[in-house]
RNA sequence: GUGGAUAUAGCUUAGUCGGUUAAAGCGCCAGUUUGUGGCACUGGAGAUCGUCGGUUCGAAUCCGAUUAUCCACCCCA
C-alpha cells in the first residue's frame, strides 16, 4: 500500500487496543487528584509565545530550541505549549482565581509539544497529567503534592520508581551558590567537557548532572546547594522531609537534581523509573514561588508537577501492571433470514437503550460466521433468531463461557431476563473482588 | 543538534555467493453437506521488499541519497 503520507515524526497513534489503557490511567489520575481536592482545568493548546519565554525562561533549552512557534494570520507569535504549568498559571491569573479561596488546586491532562529528536519515551507530541497548587507557601503543601504523585503511581501498579528530592533554594541563596559553584568549576575549567564549558556561563548547576566521567569526578567535590540554603529555605526543606517521613513516603536526597525550567525554586523532585533507559523520569515537579509574579500577578508561592502519560504506560507495561478488562459485548444477536435480521436489530436497539452493550450482524455473515464473530468480540451471551424462533416466540440464550443454553422468550420479558442475568454476573464479580481484597 | 544500529504482508520473522511467480507462523476472510463459537484440517485475500536514484543482462540482496524507527549523548515528562 502506497500511502500518501504517514504520521509526523515524533507523533504516535493510540489504537483501540491501547486506548482503554490510557483511559484507565487518565481516569485514575483525575480521581485521585479529586480526592486530594484538585479540580480539573483546561487551557488552549497554543498561547502567546511570550508566556513561555517569561515563565519557562529565555535561556532554557526548551525555549531556545524546542518550541513549535509560528505566526498566525493575524501576525501574532503563537507557540504550541511545551509544558502545562505556564498556561494554567496564565488562566489562573486571567480569571482572577487568585481572588478566591486559596490555595487553588488544579489538575489537568494536556498534550505538549517539543521539537526534540524522538526516541523511546520521548515524543514531539506527548501527553501529561499534572497538578498545580497556587497560593500555598507551607511545606505540607509540597508534601501533599508529592504524596499525590506517589499514591497515583502506587495505584497504577508502577513499581521500581524512586522519589528523589532536592532544594535549589530561593533566588537569594541560589545566586550566592552560583557564584561559589562557578568559581569552583572555573578553577578546573580546562578539564571540563565541551558542553559543560558552555554551561559555566549559562547554568553551572547543570554541570553537576553531567554524565561524562571527568565532569562527574570534578563535580563530586563541588559545593552542594544544600550547604548554601538560607535559613528559611533550609527550614522549609527540612520540614518537607519531615512531612514525607510522617506519611511514610520513601525518598532519596539527590543534590544533583536540577530542573531545566527556570521557574523552579526551593523543592524540586523527580520520580525515576528503573525500566525506561535514558528517559527515566516519569514525573517531575517542584515549587515555583516566583512564577506568578513573573507573569504579572502579585507574588504567590505555588507548586506542581507533571507526569508523562506515554512514559507511565511504558513503565506499567514493563512492570506488568494490571489493567482493567477491556470493554466487551454483553449480548450478541445472531440472525437467519430477513425477518430475523429486522427483529434482531430491534432487540439490539432496545438493549442499547437500556444501557446494555449489544451487537448484531451488519455485514451479512452466515450463522456460523456470526457465532465466530460473537466469540471473537468476547460476547458473554448469544441469542440465535431464525424462522423457528420467530414462529414459537422462544429462542435459546447461550452462555458463551459455559456453552449452556436456556430458553428465552422473544417478547418484552427478554429484557428483564437478560438484565437479571447480567446483574447476577456483576454481583458475582463484585463478590470475587471482595474475596480477593479480603485475602 | 551529534554519534551508532535498523527498515521484507496488519503483527513477528526467513530469504543462502545478486538469477524466474519473495517464504512461514500468527491475524483476517471463506469452507469442511445443508441452523451454533473456541480445537483441527483445507483454501483465499494481503508485500511495487521504507522511498528515490545508481551499478548490472538481471537487485529484497551491491552502492549513494533521503525518510522513519530504535539506542546513546543532549534535554525532559
Amino acid at each position: 500500500m502506497a500511502l500518501i503520507t504517514k504520521a509526523v515524526r515524533g507523533t504516535r497513534d493510540v489504537l483501540p487496543d491501547e486506548s482503554f489503557k490510557m483511559q484507565h490511567i487518565e481516569q485514575t489520575a483525575l480521581a485521585i487528584a479529586r480526592d486530594f481536592g484538585f479540580r480539573e482545568m483546561r487551557t488552549p493548546v497554543f498561547e502567546h509565545t511570550e508566556l513561555f519565554q517569561r515563565s519557562v525562561g529565555e535561556t532554557t533549552d526548551v525555549v531556545q530550541k524546542e518550541m513549535y512557534t509560528f505566526q498566525d494570520k493575524g501576525e501574532r507569535s503563537i507557540t504550541l505549549r511545551p509544558e502545562g504549568t505556564a498556561g494554567m498559571a496564565r488562566a489562573f491569573l486571567e480569571h482572577g482565581l487568585n481572588n478566591g479561596i486559596l490555595p487553588v488546586k488544579i489538575s489537568y491532562l494536556t498534550s505538549c509539544y517539543r521539537y526534540e529528536k524522538p526516541q523511546a519515551g520521548r515524543l514531539r507530541e506527548f501527553n501529561q497529567f499534572g497538578v498545580e497548587c497556587f497560593g500555598s507557601a507551607k511545606p505540607q503543601s509540597d508534601a501533599e503534592v508529592i504524596s499525590l504523585a506517589h499514591l497515583l503511581l502506587n495505584e497504577l501498579g508502577v513499581t521500581g520508581v524512586s522519589l528523589q528530592i532536592n532544594s535549589i533554594g530561593c533566588p537569594t541563596c541560589r545566586s550566592k551558590y552560583h557564584k561559589e559553584l562557578k568559581s569552583y568549576f572555573e578553577a578546573r575549567g580546562g578539564e571540563l567537557c565541551e558542553t559543560c564549558h558552555g554551561r559555566l556561563e549559562r547554568n553551572p548547576m547543570r554541570i553537576l548532572d553531567c554524565k561524562s566521567p571527568i565532569c562527574a569526578g570534578i563535580a563530586q567535590d563541588a559545593p552542594v546547594m544544600l550547604d548554601f540554603l538560607c535559613d528559611e529555605c533550609r527550614l522549609h526543606y527540612d520540614s518537607v522531609k519531615s512531612f514525607l517521613d510522617e506519611a511514610e513516603i520513601e525518598y532519596e536526597q539527590n543534590p544533583r537534581i536540577v530542573r531545566g525550567l527556570d521557574y523552579y525554586t526551593r523543592t524540586v523532585f523527580e520520580f525515576v523509573s528503573d525500566a525506561l533507559g535514558a528517559q527515566a523520569v516519569v514525573c517531575g515537579g517542584g515549587r515555583y514561588d516566583g512564577l506568578i509574579e513573573e507573569l504579572g500577578g502579585r507574588p504567590l508561592p505555588s507548586l506542581g508537577f507533571g507526569m508523562g502519560l506515554e512514559r507511565l504506560l511504558m513503565v506499567m507495561e514493563a512492570k506488568g501492571a494490571k489493567f482493567p478488562e477491556p470493554p466487551q459485548c454483553e449480548v450478541y444477536l445472531a440472525s437467519m433470514g430477513q425477518a430475523a435480521v429486522k427483529r434482531c436489530f430491534a432487540i439490539v436497539t432496545n438493549l442499547r437503550r437500556g444501557g446494555v452493550s449489544a451487537e448484531c450482524d451488519t455485514v451479512g455473515r452466515s450463522l456460523k460466521a456470526q457465532m465466530k464473530y460473537a466469540d471473537k468480540i468476547g460476547a458473554r451471551y448469544t441469542i440465535v433468531v431464525g424462522d423457528n424462533e420467530l414462529e414459537t416466540g422462544i429462542a435459546a440464550l447461550k452462555d458463551m463461557q459455559s456453552g449452556e443454553e436456556s430458553p428465552i422468550h422473544l417478547d418484552d420479558s427478554l429484557y428483564t431476563t437478560l438484565y437479571n442475568k447480567l446483574l447476577d454476573r456483576q454481583l458475582a464479580n463484585v463478590a470475587d473482588l471482595l474475596g480477593e481484597a479480603a485475602e
